[in-house]
DNA sequence: AGGCGCTTGTGAAGACGTGCACAAATCGCG
DNA sequence: CGCGATTTGTGCACGTCTTCACAAGCGCCT
């Protein structure tokens, strides 16, 4: 178990092993596959078929082979994916090998709540600082990390390299905190206040908004609502929707 | 202002007006269209050019007037939209104008923040109900609201129409909340449980994993460390992302 | 009234993502 | 040793999404 290391890498025999380019898709889908396979793994499984995985992550098993396809073949025909060694490959792909600090900044209603998230440290993430503006929430102590200024950022960020950045501060000040981050050499950010941010090129953000969700459901659910108030024929609602329902992002009806 | 009414309408002229239907891309970007457009109100802009809203938002003009022509055609020539006729039109179109009633199940850590959370209630969506089964929970006082048992959701569901099922339980009672919150007649789910749900056809069910974000990011992170690592010839390795790069759901290098 | 500048709405082309269906590969067994 | 059962990896076709580029429409100014 040591022959197998990034095969998909074009030419390039460098020492920093290049990445297979893979698209966005696929590594949006890629935690999933690791959730699932953990879970294997904990339930003692030692190879999985490209139907068991599929279906334990919630998608298509053609979807799953293409997807682990572009990590290079892995697998076993007839037999299926050996489960440990799965997991290694995608953790490594995912950059998940090398432990990463995160930086969250607004200790606030939510900010509280992510700080005290043991799901953060369960996959090579560790919060390496807590910051906010306000005085008086400065010094508070959670879950054995104190919350220091937000001005400190260089000093922290000097003192140990920052991989990521989480923004849970009220949209006004999300801006000016991204610059921050910027400043101090942050490339990647997870903002949860509801604004768009502007950062240089080569900085990724990535957004999550609780009321877009729900915005988006209640589409669903006004769409839903037109569409049973339509066919006066039978009495089977239910099943009425049409065929090409293309549920996108949103998983619909994974089996039963 | 009174003769715009849903004008996409195929043929249809029943009573309950049938919606355009939209492409899922499209219907996920309406909320941050109506985001923006609220923030140009609140500024005192009456009109506002597809280039204008697309900037607030983030995204290509083009996409964005595409988006916009599949609700109907507002907007004048020439001079732009009204921000307050597209306000009204995008509301109705998500099912914004009925407000809808959320309950929430899991007042935890995570459960907490969500409760008091005001970003709701601004935007048509209503808690109507926090849930758990912990009975050292159950009681507690939470933004006027009072956290009752989990099975009690019958009742409370009989008393008023719950439109969306919020989900921030563990991942181990996930599937057992869902199926509840399906028996009570919620066809409507946002999960923020790192698992996999099934339900029955019909019901929708989007998930919020920060894991995932975070993963997503790391991923990055490790590709932009293995490019930089290529090339030796000069040293501006800033620029150096190639032509390509497609950041599919990640907002990267928003102007400046 | 007429022309001019500005902006929308959309056709068309290309990029991207998905899913079927099947050849190639592997294992276990007779 | 060969064969059939099983499962991967992928070519291909189809649908969706994005982006460009421009004609059509609107208002304003002369
Ligand atoms: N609470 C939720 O459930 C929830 C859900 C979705 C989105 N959000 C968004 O998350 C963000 C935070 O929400 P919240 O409920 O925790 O708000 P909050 O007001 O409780 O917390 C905000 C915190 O940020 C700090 N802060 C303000 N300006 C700062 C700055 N410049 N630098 C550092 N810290 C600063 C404040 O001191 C405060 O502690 C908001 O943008 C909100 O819209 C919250
Ligand atoms: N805290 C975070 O920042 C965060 C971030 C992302 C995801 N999550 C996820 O959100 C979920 C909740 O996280 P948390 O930190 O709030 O956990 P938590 O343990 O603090 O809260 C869970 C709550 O759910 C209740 N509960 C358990 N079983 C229930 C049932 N069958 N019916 C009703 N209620 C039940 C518990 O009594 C508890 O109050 C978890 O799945 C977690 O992975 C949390």
């Amino acid at each position: 178990m040591s022959q197998h290391r990034h095969p998909g890498a074009s030419g390039r025999a460098g020492a920093v092993p290049a990445l297979p380019d893979l698209p966005e898709a696929t590594v949006a889908r890629l935690p999933e596959y690791l959730r699932a396979l953990h879970n294997l793994a904990d339930a003692g499984h030692e190879t999985v078929s490209s139907e068991g995985l599929s279906a334990a992550a919630g998608v298509n098993s053609a979807k799953l082979r293409k997807d682990l396809s572009h990590l290079g073949s892995y697998g076993t025909r007839g037999v299926g994916y050996d489960v440990a060694l799965l997991i290694e490959q995608i953790e490594y792909v995912l950059g998940l090998t090398q432990h990463r600090a995160v930086a969250l900044v607004g200790v606030g209603n939510l900010g509280h709540a992510l700080a005290g998230y043991d799901g953060f440290a369960g996959r090579g993430f560790r919060i390496a600082a807590l910051l906010d503006a306000d005085p008086s929430r400065v010094g508070e102590e959670i879950n054995g990390l104190v919350v220091r200024h937000v001005d400190e950022l260089p000093a922290i960020a000097a003192a140990e390299s920052i991989s990521i950045g989480v923004i849970a501060t009220p949209a006004a000040a999300a801006q000016r905190v991204a610059d921050q981050l910027v400043a101090v050499g942050v490339t990647s950010i997870l903002n949860f206040a509801p604004c768009v941010l502007s950062v240089p090129e080569g900085v990724d953000v990535r957004k999550v908004d609780l009321a877009i969700e729900l915005q988006i459901l209640s589409f669903h659910e006004h769409r839903k609502a037109s569409l049973t108030a339509l066919p006066a024929t039978g009495g089977s609602a239910l099943t009425a929707l049409p065929g090409g329902l293309a549920a996108t992002d949103t998983q619909e009806a994974i089996g039963t």
